[in-house]
DNA sequence: GAGGTTGTTGGATGATTGTCAAACGGTACG
DNA sequence: CGTACCGTTTGACAATCATCCAACAACCTC
């Protein structure tokens, strides 16, 4: 049994989190399913299967998943082959107070 | 003295309003500036200068305010030469409720 | 260690986008 | 009427982007 480890992948900081950026990273129908499963608290896995996206390659929702943790929308925990994936709700509602819930609110089903 | 006509540029209903073209519309710079201006209140003709976009060409603010309207952001009525550009807040609330009211709040200076 | 699993990276490609410039079309007003 | 004005449209161009595929790296299990 290995050291189980624990990194966090790089993002930015509280206080770096452009508006610009999280609506870029939200203009985006796949990227918008991913926020949805994220906050109905799927955080385990990203398999496109799991996440509601199957019709695209494995390698797509991981671009995605990037582009979301270097806009501030994500944190993601790297354990073993996992990736641990949660919304930054703190940290945007600190920075944007009330967009979160309202975007959460305005999601299609 | 000709007639004064009155025509509103064309804009989706809005029950069509769908919030990914939102933040398309919403996902750039240049738009958060326009988006900034209509809110206080510049609502008279769309000269670059005027809406604090003065390192842009006319045609390319045209544009991007074609874009805000087509999702569904601003409203335009056409008068002479001039358009009268404002803001969609009642529909916007209606559609995403607190959304437009979050983003203001969150707008860079 | 071998092989299967999970996610990332790089290249390639087609589509979309932001911008400008030039041409165009109404409109106002001498 | 002619000219200046204001905004739109079109075409062109570079940049960005979403996607796939193949190769890779790290991990887990047998």
């Amino acid at each position: 049994m290995s050291e189980a480890e624990n990194e966090w992948l790089p993002q930015p900081d509280v206080d770096d989190i452009e508006l610009v950026k999280v609506l870029q990273a939200l203009a985006d129908p796949v990227r918008l399913s991913l926020l949805k499963a994220y906050a109905a608290g799927k955080r385990f896995n990203c398999s496109p299967e799991e996440l509601g996206v199957a019709h695209l390659h494995k390698s797509t929702v991981s671009h995605h998943m990037k582009i979301m943790r270097e806009a501030g929308l994500t944190s993601t925990r790297a354990v073993g082959r996992n990736r641990y994936v949660q919304l930054r709700r703190d940290d945007l509602d600190a920075r944007f107070p009330g967009l979160l819930d309202s975007l959460l609110k305005s999601l299609p089903d």
